[in-house]
DNA sequence: TGGGCCATTAGCCATTGGTCTAGTTTCGAC
DNA sequence: GTCGAAACTAGACCAATGGCTAATGGCCCA
């Protein structure tokens, strides 16, 4: 029996999701939340086999949401629901590790599509011009192993090494030795450089 | 003899603006370019009486270039020509020391009166709301000195004291005692809430 | 089962960053 | 004209950052 989160704080379109969920997998278990951290409180009380993540709730800030989600349950697929469909915005989506990305502005019928693919295991997104930039930031950051990518974050909320380290539960030490993986693969050189590379994908929303 | 420079990559709105110009400030010599740099060369080249900024240059990105402007030539008096034109983006070009703010939809005459008042020493702008939110980012940016200005734009680049130093010819100590000051303004404790701050108000176009 | 990758920690050390104190200059107000 | 606030400058001192090496254990995959 799938269990599936719809994270959107527009109440009309999570019923849309619904419906369409409802012929996509027959008999799953539904819960909605309009915030991330009701959708963060559904991951956190057991396995979740879909989340529905808008890309603009109340208390999430665009990617940064996406991004600290995957840092915290990297298991767990997340599929992006967004008004904004261009190219840039589904490539970063992947790129921050998102199962898969359904525009607002997609049929019933292809929602349900892209549904029973992302079910299946599958990445969809509507097609994206071929475009993968190798070295691009996108392909950088997707790069980062879950840690990392929690610590990045930590970074761009501009909290010490050592705070990050006492959320995290773990030592400055292990901070630090992430943060020098987080520099090679980012291409950056200080905690700073990191924070303006990652910033130009988590702020657009 | 008032010396105008207009900074407009669009040709047509700089002959438009030409044409307000003529009819604002009879007998001035007016020049034009298509970039930031092209402004600064003629800021640079004796005194200028105004300075018509567009807001998206090829070589500009969004605030950072007038905040630059402002930063090593405080005195000239800088209008913002935008074709955007809400209110955030109007107290934004005020807070960043603009003289004036002249919407590209603006009609003619609107834009005539709008270069008469700026040229006068007035400070111009369309109607905002009444809004001037006191403890916002954008009245503590435009607190702060040219210097601090100059410092903050180099740490929104990623630079090292050291290098910041360098470029603007003082030791790092004095760098160091300028970001004390800006970390103060703006209310953060280290550079990288500094650049996470002034982020919002400068990557906007 | 051995190699790779990841997470974790420690210790060391050089560099960088940030606060404090303090001297000089500038500039507007009175 | 002088007084005081604020800006610019800088040195001393301490905290934070970041690179390096090295070691341990878990996990996945060939």
């Amino acid at each position: 029996m799938d269990r599936i989160v719809i994270a959107d704080d527009h109440p009309l379109f999570r019923t849309a999701l619904a419906t369409a969920l409802a012929r996509a997998a027959p008999g799953a278990v539904i819960e909605e939340t309009a915030s991330l951290a009701g959708a963060r409180a559904a991951l956190s009380a057991g396995s979740v086999d879909l989340l529905l993540l808008d890309l603009k709730l109340s208390d999430s800030e665009g990617f940064a949401g996406l991004a600290s989600i995957r840092a915290d349950f990297p298991t767990a697929p997340v599929a992006i629901v967004s008004a904004s469909e261009d190219a840039g915005t589904i490539r970063r989506a992947l790129a921050f590790g998102a199962a898969g990305f359904i525009p607002k502005s997609a049929t019933l019928s292809d929602m349900v599509k892209a549904l029973e693919a992302i079910l299946a295991g599958d990445v969809w997104a509507p097609h994206v011009s071929g475009e993968a930039p190798a070295g691009s930031m996108e392909a950088r950051i997707a790069n980062l192993t879950p840690s990392q990518l929690k610590i990045l974050i930590g970074l761009q909320q501009g909290r010490l090494n050592k705070q990050i380290a006492f959320d995290l539960g773990v030592t400055e030490a292990t901070i630090k030795a992430h943060l020098t993986g987080v520099f090679r693969k980012l291409g950056v050189h200080n905690r700073t450089q990191a924070v303006i590379a990652a910033q130009a994908l988590t702020t657009d929303l």
